[in-house]
DNA sequence: GCACCCAATGTAAGCGCATACAGTCAGAGT
DNA sequence: ACTCTGACTGTATGCGCTTACATTGGGTGC
C-alpha cells in the first residue's frame, strides 16, 4: 500500500533514453528542450508517476520553494462534543441554548482568513505554504529550516528568536505595535481605527458613563488602540467621565468589568479594545436589562464572525485579515527578490463596521 | 536584512573542533555523544544560530519529517470588508443588520478544526504539517513531493491521482463514503448519525408534512445520510408523507425548497443533510411565519458554528473534526511505521446535538 | 603486560536534483 | 568544402546532511 519505491530522475532518464539533465530541464525549463524530447520525457513522467523530491530540489537549488506562516499555538482542547470522539457510535447531548461552544473562537475567527490570504498569494507565486503554530522557539526553528521566508505573527516568538531567524532568511512580522527589530513589519492602523469607532461611540452614546475596556497593558496592539481612545476622548473635549480597565482580552473579563461598572451607575457607552471584551460587555448589559443601543452603545475591535452574529450585532473595527495574509507573503517575496531593499513597515487600513450595538447617528 | 549566509554543519564542526558527523549526532542522537563534546557543539550551534536545512536532511535521511493535509481550495474572494484593504486609512461602512458575511463559512467552520487536530498530532510525533488547498492535481503533486505522508479530504482529487500518490507514499482519505481505493480511509458514521437525528425529529415533529433536504446525489456523504433518513423513516412505520429534495448543499437551496414545500401546505419537520441546508430552511420558515420548533422542527448535519449561533439554535449532528484530524495523522504514522499493515477503514462517531430547533421531547 | 572490548569520534559515500560547462550536430555563411 | 553558429543534450560537480564503517584509545580481565 505504500512501497518506498518512488521513481527518481534516473529512472525517468533511463526509460526515456536521455540524461538526467534533460529530465530536469523538461521540468524546470521546458522551453530549452526540443519538443519531441520533451514529450517523450513527459510521457515517461506520467507513466511512472514521477514526482520530484522537494528535498533534493531544495538542496540543489538552494531554495525550498516554500514559505512559512507562524501563528500562535492552539489552546488546550476542552470540548464536550470533541471529547466524545474517542468512543464509537452515536451520542446525543442536550445543548438547547447553543452554549456548548467549541472553544475555537480566536483561532477560527482570526487566523483562518489570514491563512487563506497567505496561501492564496503563496500559491500565486508558485510557493507552497507551511504553517506552524507557536509552541516555543524550537518549533519555529523547525519551520525556519524548511522555508525560504517566514511570516511571524507578533508575540508568538521572542525578539531574540526573530532576530536570529532574520539573519538567516527573510522574515516579516505581523501585527503588534513594536517594530524596533530589523525586519519587515506589517500591521493594521489600530490607532486610527480605534479613534474612529470611539469618536462615533462618544457621539451617539447614551446618558450614562463611558467605560473603556482597554485590554492588556503589555500588548502593543492594545496600546495603540488605547491611544486611539485617548485621541477620541481628547477630540470630544478635555475630560470625559470615562472609566478604564486594563486587563485580559477575554469575554469573561468584559462581562465582569461591565457588570462592576453598572453596579456604580448607568453606562452610556462601552468601548472595547477587542470583540471578545465587547461581547462580554453585551452579556453584562443584557443581564442588567440595559437596552443596547438605546441606553448604552457598545463597540469592539477585530471584526470576528461572532461579533456579526451577536445580538445585537456588534459595531466593530474589522481588520483585513485576508489582505494581511496576502501582503505578508508579498512582502516576503519582495525581500527574497531584493534582499537589500529598505525595511518595510506597512500599515493596513481598517474598516469601521457600524451595526446595531452602536448604529449610525 | 537577509543575507543568504546560513551556517552549515561544516561551520559548526569547524568552530567546535569536531567532525560534521559529530555535529549531526549531537542533533539526531545526542546520547551517542560524550557530554562535554555535546555541550561544546550545542554552544556553537547557539552562537551561530545554526538551523539544519530540512532539504539536506530530507535528502540524506530519505524522509522529510513533514506530513501533508490536502483540503478543498478556497472560494473566490468577494468580501466588502476585505475589498477595502487595498486603500489606506479608515473606512466606515453601515452593516446594521450584520449581513455582510465574510464569505468564509465552509472553510472556517469545517476545516479549521480538522487542521488543528492534524497539526496537534503531527507536532506530537515530531512532524511538521504542510497544508495544501485543492486547485487541481498539480498542486497536490507539489505537496506530495514534500511530505512523508498525505491526508486527503475526499472529493478534492481524482481517484486516479489518489492511487498514483498512494503508490509513492502513505495516503489516508478523509470523509466521503467511497472506499474502493487501496488506501486507508477515515470517515464519520453518517448513516447512524443521520438516522438518530431523523428519528428524533420524526418523533417530535409537528402536524405538517416532513421535508427531507438530502443534498447532492453524487456526494458519498450525502448518500450515506440519505440512507440514514431512510432507516429512520422505515423505523417510523412504512411510508411517511415525506417530501424529498436532492440538490446542492447550500443555504439558498434550503431556503428555496423549504419555501416551495410550504407553499404546498404546512411542514412539521425539515430534515437536512447539512447545516447550510437547515439554516436555509430556518430562513424560509421564519419568513413564512412558521414557529420553530412549535409547528415545525428542523435538523441539520455537520455542527458548524453558525448552527449554534442561529436563531433558534439548530439541532444538528456534530462531526468530530478535530478528532478526525488527529486520527488521520495517527493513521498515517501507523502506516509509515508499518507499511504492510492491513488497510484501515475507520468510522468516527458523531454527536447529535439537540438544540431549540428540534429540542428534546 | 597483553589481548579484547566498547565507547567516542572520524571518514567517506551517497541521497536526488540543478546547473555550469563541455560537447555534438545540423544548417548557415563564405 | 570548410568554418562558424546556435540549438540541444550530456557530463560532472556539489548542495548539506545522515549513516555505515573504520579508527582510536582507554579500560578490563587474564
Amino acid at each position: 500500500m505504500a512501497p518506498p519505491n518512488a521513481p527518481t530522475v534516473y529512472d525517468v532518464a533511463e526509460r526515456a533514453g536521455v540524461s538526467i539533465a534533460t529530465v530536469s530541464r523538461v521540468l524546470r525549463t521546458p522551453e530549452a528542450v526540443k519538443q519531441s524530447t520533451r514529450e517523450r520525457v513527459l510521457a515517461v513522467v506520467q507513466e511512472l508517476g514521477y514526482v520530484p523530491s522537494a528535498s533534493a530540489r531544495g538542496l540543489a537549488g538552494r531554495r525550498t520553494g516554500a514559505l512559512g506562516l507562524f501563528i500562535p499555538g492552539h489552546e488546550a482542547i476542552d470540548d464536550p462534543v470533541e471529547a466524545h470522539a474517542t468512543g464509537t457510535g452515536v451520542r446525543i447531548i442536550d445543548d438547547r441554548t447553543g452554549s456548548a461552544s467549541r472553544h475555537r473562537g480566536f483561532r477560527a475567527d482570526y487566523f483562518d482568513e489570514l491563512l487563506r490570504g497567505a496561501e492564496l498569494e503563496a500559491w500565486r507565486s508558485g510557493h507552497a505554504l507551511m504553517i506552524g503554530a507557536g509552541r516555543g522557539d524550537g518549533s519555529i526553528d523547525d519551520l525556519a529550516g524548511r522555508v525560504d521566508g517566514l511570516a511571524i505573527v507578533a508575540s508568538t516568538v521572542s525578539d531574540e528568536a526573530v532576530e536570529r531567524l532574520a539573519a538567516r532568511l527573510p522574515v516579516v512580522l505581523l501585527a503588534g505595535g513594536r517594530n524596533e527589530l530589523p525586519v519587515d513589519h506589517l500591521a493594521v492602523d489600530n490607532r486610527a481605527g480605534m479613534r474612529a469607532v470611539a469618536e462615533h461611540a462618544l457621539r451617539v452614546r447614551g446618558p450614562g458613563a463611558v467605560l473603556v475596556l482597554a485590554g492588556p497593558i503589555d500588548s502593543p496592539d492594545a496600546e495603540e488602540r488605547r491611544q486611539g481612545v485617548r485621541d477620541a476622548l481628547a477630540a470630544h473635549g478635555a475630560r470625559l467621565d470615562a472609566q478604564h480597565d486594563d486587563g485580559l482580552f477575554t469575554r469573561d473579563r468584559g462581562r465582569e468589568r461591565t457588570a462592576e461598572a453598572l453596579a456604580g451607575g448607568p453606562l452610556g457607552a462601552v468601548i472595547a479594545a477587542n470583540d471578545q471584551l465587547a461581547l462580554g460587555a453585551l452579556d453584562a448589559l443584557l443581564d442588567a436589562g440595559a437596552a443596547v443601543p438605546e441606553q448604552c452603545v457598545v463597540t469592539g475591535f477585530d471584526g470576528i464572525e461572532e461579533a456579526r452574529l451577536a445580538r445585537p450585532p456588534l459595531t466593530t473595527v474589522a481588520q483585513p485579515m485576508e489582505a494581511l495574509g496576502r501582503t505578508a507573503i508579498r512582502t516576503l517575496l519582495a525581500r527574497i527578490a531584493e534582499p537589500q531593499r529598505a525595511r518595510s513597515d506597512e500599515r493596513m487600513p481598517v474598516t469601521v463596521v457600524l451595526r446595531e450595538s452602536c448604529p449610525p447617528a
